[in-house]
RNA sequence: GCGCCCGUAGCUCAGCUGGAUAGAGCAUCAGUUUCCGGAACUGAGGGUCACAGGUUCGAAUCCUGUCGGGCGUACCA
């Protein structure tokens, strides 16, 4: 494992702390200092420590600051004001520590020694309908946590759980034969099917005729109709093409589509178990799980209709044990809106009971909500369709492409757009805490100045470029860093501090942390690039420092993006 | 009614397991190019952190209450 001064801080304090304050309140040990003036870290215990023992802040500050003394790695250490204690590294050390992060393929990311089997629930699209901007954040977010749980050595199982199962089916089933079974050409289907859908719920409305023969239909459906079920089918297979065209362009990947329907055999065995165990009971007909627990008390989770049809909780719960049972999952992650709180607070509780052991987690999302600030609905005005927000995504990073660089090759700039527009939209989304409500916008959501990814992916630009001009020096790998000037030092100090912050991503899964923390290298960079000379650095060895710091700053950046599901470019 | 989330600069947002003078981007204004990529860099103005109490050496951050907004709350997913 990479040790950082950063870390061999923070356990030299951690050590001080559990022998001389076991009972202190936990918190963070160290922490960056705020203010470069003050030094490089600075640890807080002694105040937090204070209250607890009563004694003075600057007293136990002063033990600390002798517990301290003997280590090789500080060059400074004092107290200031009411009782923090600054650190100031040796330089040597920094120096080293670059060197080994550098030569380190994690680049400091700590590699889980006892790596879990997480599965990953995300994107979630229903058949038969377009894929709008709803999707994009399921879709985007939970690849992101997907790839950093892999990059920490974990076995990620990603599951596409896809509505392909409902009641729709029967409305839908009834308007295609209504309409003599058309052929679908494969680019417009879901326009096609969505448009079948609509019809045909309209033909209903108000029609009990109609009502009953779609029920009829989804009731053959479900009953296993061979004519039906080939309907099906096809709406499904031709669904599924569609969202693939939107996963590629996405580079999203999935290592099972188990939609709903795949659950089918085992809902009324889960019904039956349930009740059998006691853990269901029948309520106003329907069967329902009651729960102890004050925040639930009021909320029955409802596992069966009283016209004894499945709903989405036994789904969930069929699928929640089939993932423990078949695939060893150790965590359940399922990354939905944050309107599904109640109903996984229910789904987890209720597995708990089922004896179903795996540690679960809902990671939320607010809502994208249109102009009037209501969310975005599918069913009235135009839903925006995720395909068009990625051509609009493309088409405005190549039209700036076009006017910057003229140059470019027609199929070159259409390549580069596709990274810088895609990066762009995933960047915009991730970049803001997840739990916030936002108004689509297509500005903000294509914006490429600023706190952007075109901002990220020009300093990455920039690193490779120097690289490249410097093509007498080719091996790096042994080169002795030099941190002389403020901006080498801050710059360094900030890549440093990369395993620390995955890590602090991966327990919170928020991935917009990693964003403000790539655009802070980002900016590192291009401060030292403007301010401290590289390939003119006064002598060759202060040049393959400056080198090696363009190229460590390069594979951060790169590794970060990837992280993040954003492609880098050599050039833009 | 109850539960969850939110209220920080003109706009969009960071910062929230308490820490030193509340930070970015956009927009506005003023600069930098004989120099490694100007999609860059340097600087300026702009704040009652919704409001009121409380906890303490210290509160945007924790607690209580109020106001305002969003969402959820048994047969949709």
């Amino acid at each position: 494992m990479t040790v950082t001064p950063a870390q061999q801080l923070t356990r030299l304090v951690q050590d001080w702390i559990d022998q001389n304050l076991p009972e202190a309140p936990s918190g963070s040990v160290v922490q960056p200092c705020n203010d470069p003036r003050f030094g490089h870290y600075q640890s807080n215990v002694a105040m937090a420590a204070a209250k607890v023992l009563k004694k003075k802040p600057r007293e136990i500050a002063s033990s600390l600051l002798e517990h301290c003394q003997e280590a090789d790695f500080i060059e400074t250490s004092e107290i200031a004001g009411p009782g923090f204690v600054n650190f100031t590294f040796k330089q040597a050390c920094l120096e080293a520590a670059c060197a080994t992060i550098a030569g380190d393929p994690h680049l400091g990311i700590r590699i889980e020694k006892h790596p879990r089997t997480i599965v990953v629930d995300f994107s979630a699209p229903n058949v038969a309908k377009e894929m709008h901007v709803g999707h994009i954040r399921s879709t985007i977010l939970g690849d992101c946590i997907a790839r950093i749980l892999t990059a920490r050595g974990h076995h990620v199982i990603r599951d596409n759980h896809i509505g392909d199962w409902g009641t729709q089916f029967g409305k839908l089933i009834l308007g295609y034969k209504a309409q003599g079974k058309p052929e679908f050409p494969e680019s417009e289907s879901l326009a096609m099917m969505q448009q079948l859908y609509q019809t045909t719920h309209q033909a209903c409305e108000g029609n009990a005729q109609k009502m009953d023969a779609a029920r009829q239909e989804l009731k053959k459906l479900q009953a296993g109709n061979k004519e039906n079920l080939e309907i099906w089918k096809l709406f499904r297979d031709r669904s599924q093409s569609a969202f693939d065209s939107v996963y590629q362009r996405l580079s999203v990947k999935f290592d099972h589509t188990l939609g709903e329907s795949f659950y089918n055999p085992w809902l009324k065995s889960t019904v039956d178990e349930l009740t059998q165990r006691g853990i269901a009971t029948e309520s106003e007909g329907a069967k329902v799980v009651f729960f102890q627990e004050e925040e639930l008390k009021e909320h029955p989770f409802l596992i069966e209709k009283s016209d004894g049809a499945a709903l989405y909780a036994t789904t969930d719960l069929a699928t929640l044990k089939y993932r423990i049972d078949e695939w060893q999952a150790d965590e359940l992650i399922y990354v939905t809106d944050g309107r599904q709180q109640l109903h996984f607070q229910q789904l987890f509780s209720t597995a708990k009971r089922w004896g179903l052991d795996a540690e679960c987690r809902h990671i939320w999302f607010g809502a994208i909500l249109g102009e009037n600030k209501k969310p975005l609905k599918t069913r009235e005005g135009n839903p925006i369709r995720l395909k068009d927000l990625l051509d609009e995504a493309e088409q405005r990073a190549l039209a700036i492409l076009r006017e910057k660089r003229a140059d470019l090759a027609d199929s070159k700039a259409r390549q580069m757009a596709r990274v810088i527009g895609i990066g762009s939209l995933k960047y915009a989304d991730l970049s803001q805490n997840r739990n916030l409500d936002y108004v689509f916008d297509w500005d903000k959501l294509l914006a490429f100045d600023g706190n952007t990814a075109p901002y990220l992916l020009n300093a990455y630009v920039r690193t490779q470029s120097i690289l490249k001009k410097a093509d007498t020096i080719t091996d790096l790998s042994n080169v002795r860093f030099q941190l002389h000037l403020p901006h080498e030092q801050m710059l360094s100090r900030q890549l440093l501090e990369y395993g620390s912050l995955v890590d602090q991503v991966t327990k919170e899964y928020r991935p917009h942390l990693l964003c403000g923390y790539l655009y802070e290298v980002a900016s590192m960079f291009h401060k030292f690039f403007e301010h401290c000379p590289v390939l003119k650095a006064e002598t060759d060895d202060l040049k393959e420092s400056r080198l090696a710091m363009c190229q460590l700053s390069g594979k951060v950046l790169k590794h970060g993006l990837g992280l993040l599901g954003i492609e880098t470019l050599e050039q833009m």
